[in-house]
DNA sequence: TAGATTGTTAATCGATTAACAATC
DNA sequence: TAGATTGTTAATCGATTAACAATC
């Protein structure tokens, strides 16, 4: 059977912060949990909190609230965290590799499983155990191990052909740091992080603020 | 003068990319352009595009369409990207160093004029000629130098601390990288990059998609 | 049982799209 | 002038908030 109510973009891009905020709480031993108290810690209203989670079913109970515990695993499966997820990042530049670095993706069930770049002086050079191999044997890489996830964290120009060779290997889903819109059928999942673009959305915050408040 | 009407959220994220989009019309040698001919480019309507500058003044010209410089220009000017910004970095590990790295910014008027960690071994280190300093050193630099935006590339619990003191220094925007949300004043600024929010995102489609296509 | 709090429906608010008169 | 395309108002759609009956 397929789940038929489609879920909207605003409701999905706020799970990953209720799955943050209940995650903590359970480090801190908290049990149970109302939308009203939750309300009051994440700043947003306790009805979007009960109207958010109604839409992937009842985790609550009337009189009592959320067990943090259950909820948190629950949003966990929504999320796809309960599942392995092999990844390989492209572009093995800083970037690439702080990525690389970051423990709490394997912990969610990001395995990473391989690394490439351009640059011959990388090659060999093991990030987390997993040695940068050259882009030009990722073709071979993609017909011989499942990926599912890979990350562009290489210039704009080279971005794109990268894209189409993924997509044609059989690669789902694209988590795309680079300053390009990618051109991708329906069935691949594109996540993008313009860094660019959320820096130019401060400076604008900035600039409309000090012209509302300093006279000139 | 004080402009009156509150821009929605939702255009002011949409500005970036407007932006990239004339940008790599100029560099085309496109000199008009109309919102019917953007929006095929761009994937949204062109009522939502013409929308949305005429919340900051009438760009274009009946039966001409938009002059792609001049467009260009002034929504450079709303982000702010006219004019300089000094910015320093707290935490210089790959993603620090990445953001360093990053020659766009610059061009754009972010001026990188600091870079500080805790890490002992990397005092000294010069990163695109700035020279990483020691966190504690970071009080007394605040008062010497002005500093608008603060990148905030640090574990999560040192983050917060962090804050704190840069507000206390007068520092008005920050560009949080941590995994946390920062409790702030009004007047200072936060543009929040939770990655691990943006892959979890990634993740619920992918397992939405398989679900919805995969019949068990 | 009484009190608390959910799940859910209804009301409101805001954002997007459509339509078209104004005008270059 | 005729054609093109904006700026802007009106209509629609979607998301958020409020309210409250259901129920633990």
């Amino acid at each position: 059977m397929v789940e038929a109510k489609e879920i909207s973009r605003a409701v999905i891009k706020r799970l990953p912060r209720y799955y943050r905020y209940l995650g903590e709480l359970l480090e801190e031993n908290v049990e149970r949990i109302s939308s009203n108290d939750l309300s009051k810690k994440m700043k947003v209203t306790a009805s979007q909190i009960r109207q958010d989670l109604n839409n992937f079913g009842g985790f609550g109970q009337q009189g009592y609230g959320y067990n943090v515990k259950y909820l948190y695993t629950e949003i966990g499966k929504i999320l796809g965290l309960d599942t392995r997820h092999p990844m390989i990042i492209l572009g093995a530049g800083n970037l690439g590799q702080a990525l690389a670095n970051y423990v709490d993706f394997e912990k969610r069930g990001f395995k990473l499983v391989g690394i490439f770049d351009v640059n011959p002086v990388l090659e060999g050079i093991a990030v987390r155990g997993i040695e940068i191999q050259m882009l030009s044997e990722l073709p071979l890489f993609l017909k011989e191990h499942l990926v599912e996830i890979a990350v562009l964290t290489l210039p704009k120009n080279r971005a794109r052909e990268m894209a189409d060779m993924l997509i044609e290997n059989g690669v789902k889903a694209i988590w795309n740091f680079a300053h390009v819109d990618l051109d991708t059928p329906d069935d691949v999942i594109v996540e993008n992080v313009h860094l660019s673009e959320s820096l130019m959305t401060l400076s604008y915050n900035l600039s409309q603020y000090r012209q509302e408040h300093v006279e000139k």
